[in-house]
DNA sequence: CTGTCGGTCCACCGAACGGTGGAGGCGTGA
DNA sequence: TCACGCCTCCACCGTTCGGTGGACCGACAG
């Protein structure tokens, strides 16, 4: 049996959801939340298998939920179901460890099976959302910059120099130097023009 | 007689106002409005000279508002009277086609001299509005860049050298340089990087 | 305690870039 | 008709950047 929390802000979507699970023998609903903070007491209290989280949330959102739990009960498997699929919505939450990644406009079946695969440790993701993964997938070190790789990206963005973003940082040239090879290699990209673009793009940069 | 139409959303600011141009025998308050959408109308409906614009205010704000009144009545002129001075209140109410921008810290009498001059056609700027002025008047062709100036930023952010953009615009090195120079002038920047997220703060790339 | 990761730093080199000051052609609108 | 904006192109020069292949340190996890 399939022990699974709904986390999602509207009580219509839980009750839709409930509904759906009361017809599968092996799945029972043992929980619901209504917020990201709510959605981690109750998976931890109630020793869920699954969780199947929405992304936008009043309070804690999704994301930060999907990490917090991951972190205090790793067995735990976080299933996103949310109406987004943006890059910028899909990426953290992977890597904050969703184990897979469903639409709304999901069919009750094709949740199902999801459920019973994400309990199997097995990813499933939407077909629009494997695209976006691909995408990552393809460069290498994939899209995550340190918090001081970002410090560079940033002054490099508003015109500093090697030298200025040196001086900026109360660092050596040489250290924006190397900060800037790890951002190329991470971003693909070749030089810094086309790095602000992808920061930009990738929502790095303001 | 100067026919001026006050809009603000506050009422205690309104009756201010009105004291304050009561000691005028030049200037009469004909009319007030508490937001953009009135304030249109009223000035239209009272045949006003000059509108005393507040930027911020619920409904239609003063930017727009003082846009559609420039549209509808050009012989209006709508001075801006306001609590900021950042940038981005200044600019956009500049563009709007406000032919003056005041702080409420001003004068009583400072702010009848201002009304004669926008009655007359002039232009008065707070002090401190003027320096953000000044820094866009610094970019000459400030922030149009031309179609072509676009494909090459555009480009470039997609990781092309000079070489290659020329290689892909069937044009020579020299001009992808010359469109480069242009660019920076008018983006206020002076190296690639830098244009480059100026392009996307503006919107002109994707 | 031994990898691994993040951050710092070094040297060298060729290539690319940015700055400057031009110039000519072409179309549009005053 | 003439000025203006836009696009194209040229030469020269110093500076900066990107590429490569290292190196050391501290922190943290396995």
């Amino acid at each position: 049996m399939i022990r699974l929390v709904v986390v999602d802000d509207h009580p219509i979507v839980r009750g839709g959801l409930r509904d759906t699970f009361a017809n599968a023998e092996d799945i029972v609903v043992v929980g619901e939340a209504g917020d990201g903070a709510e959605g981690i007491e109750r998976a931890e209290l109630l020793a869920a298998d699954v969780v199947l989280m929405d992304l936008r949330m009043p309070g804690m959102d999704g994301v930060a939920a999907t990490a917090a739990l991951r972190e205090r009960c790793p067995s735990v498997r976080v299933l996103i179901l949310t109406t987004f699929d943006s890059e910028s919505d899909v990426l953290p939450a992977i890597e904050a460890g969703a184990i897979g990644y469903l639409l709304k406009d999901a069919l009750p079946d094709e949740l199902m099976r999801a459920v019973r695969a994400a309990a199997r440790g097995e990813s499933v993701l939407a077909p629009s959302v494997t695209q976006h993964l691909m995408g990552q997938v393809r460069r290498p070190g994939a899209g995550t910059l340190t918090d001081r790789e970002k410090e560079v990206l940033q002054l490099v963005a508003n015109g500093s120099s090697n030298r200025e973003a040196a001086a900026a940082l109360f660092i050596g040239e040489a250290s924006i130097k190397t900060h800037l090879q790890h951002i190329y290699d991470k971003l693909g990209v070749r030089d810094r023009a086309s790095a602000v673009a992808e920061g930009y793009r990738r929502r790095l940069l303001t």
